[in-house]
DNA sequence: ATTTCTGCAAACGATTTGCACAGGG
DNA sequence: CCCTGTGCAAATCGTTTGCAGAAAT
C-alpha cells in the first residue's frame, strides 16, 4: 500500500470526525494492499490475516467509508455480484469488460467514452456523476482454441 | 401489448416445449402492456389485477424465460434493485441514465458508444454479448431551477 | 467522561427452492 | 396418463441493524 494512500485515508477519516481503529487500519491496509477486485467477504478473509479481532459488520460498516473517500470504488456486476476496486486511483475513468466464460474481469479506459457520455448526459440536461460501462463477452481465444490464458490478466487499453 | 409480440412469445414457448399457462399468459400478458419499467415485485401487481391466480414464485419462474425470449431486457440499477424493462423490443440498443436527484430513469441511444464498445471488446479479444452504459447524473434544471419537471418522462435521442 | 466503534447474533429483503397437488399435452 | 407448471412456505445469501460492552478522544 502506497504511502499516499494511507495519508489520504487519514486525512479523510481526521476531516469527518471518524476515529482510527485497530480494526479500521487492519482493513485499509487489506484494501489497498492488492490492485484485484474483491468482495466483502473477501476483504474479510484479507483483514482477518491481519488483525483477527476484524469482523464482518465492521468490513461492511468500513466499506461505504472508504468508497466515500473516493480512493475505493463499488462495482456492481449485477446478479448481486458487488466487488471493490482499488484502482480507482490511479486509473480514475476505467470501464469493465466480464467475461462470460471464465468470469473474469478486464479494465480499460478509453477517452473516447469518457467524451461521448458526458455529452450524451449534458445534451439530456444532466451533469454526470457516476459513469459506468459494462461490457459482458465471449473470449475469441476461448471460441477459437478451447483455452483461455487470460484467467485474471488486467488489460489496460488507452485510445 | 402489440400482436407481434404476443406472436413472438408464443412461437418462443412453443420452440422450447414450454406449456401455454394461464398464469403465464397473464404475467406476459402484463409485462408488455406497459412502456415503463418494472421490479419483480411491480409485475407480480400488475399480472395480478390480469389473473388473481398469480403467485409472486411464478412471476420470479416466468421473468427469466422472458429475458431469454429476448423481448424482455434484465436492467441491474446496482445497489441491488433490479428492474425489467419491455422497450428494447422497439429500442434493441438503448442506454440508461439514473437521476440520482428525482430517481428517474431515460432511455438513450447512441450509435457512435455502440460502436466504440464492439470496438473496445474487440480489441481485446472478445465478442460482445451484452453492452450496457450507466449513467448516474444529477438534473440541471433542478440545481438552476429547484425544480425538476421531467419525472419519469422519457427521452430518446438520437445520435 | 463522553462518544464512537465493535462483535455478536438476530433481522432483513429480494430471490430461489422442495414439495405435493393442479392442470396442460 | 404423463410430465410440466403451480402455490405455498421454508430456505438462501449477502447485507444491515440493535444492543451492550470496549475503546478512542
Amino acid at each position: 500500500m502506497e504511502q499516499a494512500v494511507r495519508n489520504q485515508i487519514r486525512e479523510f477519516l481526521a476531516s469527518k470526525g471518524l476515529r482510527k481503529t485497530t480494526q479500521r487500519d487492519a482493513i485499509i491496509e487489506a484494501a489497498f494492499s492488492t490492485d484485484r477486485h474483491y468482495t466483502a467477504d473477501e476483504l474479510l478473509d484479507m483483514s482477518h490475516r491481519i488483525e483477527p479481532t476484524v469482523s464482518r459488520a465492521t468490513v461492511y460498516r468500513t466499506l461505504p467509508i472508504l468508497v466515500d473517500s473516493g480512493l475505493l470504488r463499488e462495482l456492481d456486476l449485477g446478479q448481486g455480484r458487488k466487488v471493490y476496486d482499488p484502482n480507482f486511483v490511479d486509473h480514475p475513468h476505467h470501464n469493465h469488460l466480464i467475461c462470460l466464460d471464465c468470469k473474469t474481469i478486464l479494465e480499460f479506459e478509453d477517452l473516447n467514452m469518457e467524451l461521448l457520455e458526458n455529452c450524451m448526459a449534458r445534451r439530456m440536461g444532466f451533469t454526470p456523476a457516476n459513469k459506468q460501462v459494462r461490457i459482458e463477452a465471449r473470449c475469441d481465444e476461448l471460441r477459437l482454441n478451447g483455452v483461455c490464458r487470460k484467467g485474471g490478466r488486467e488489460v489496460t487499453a488507452a485510445a
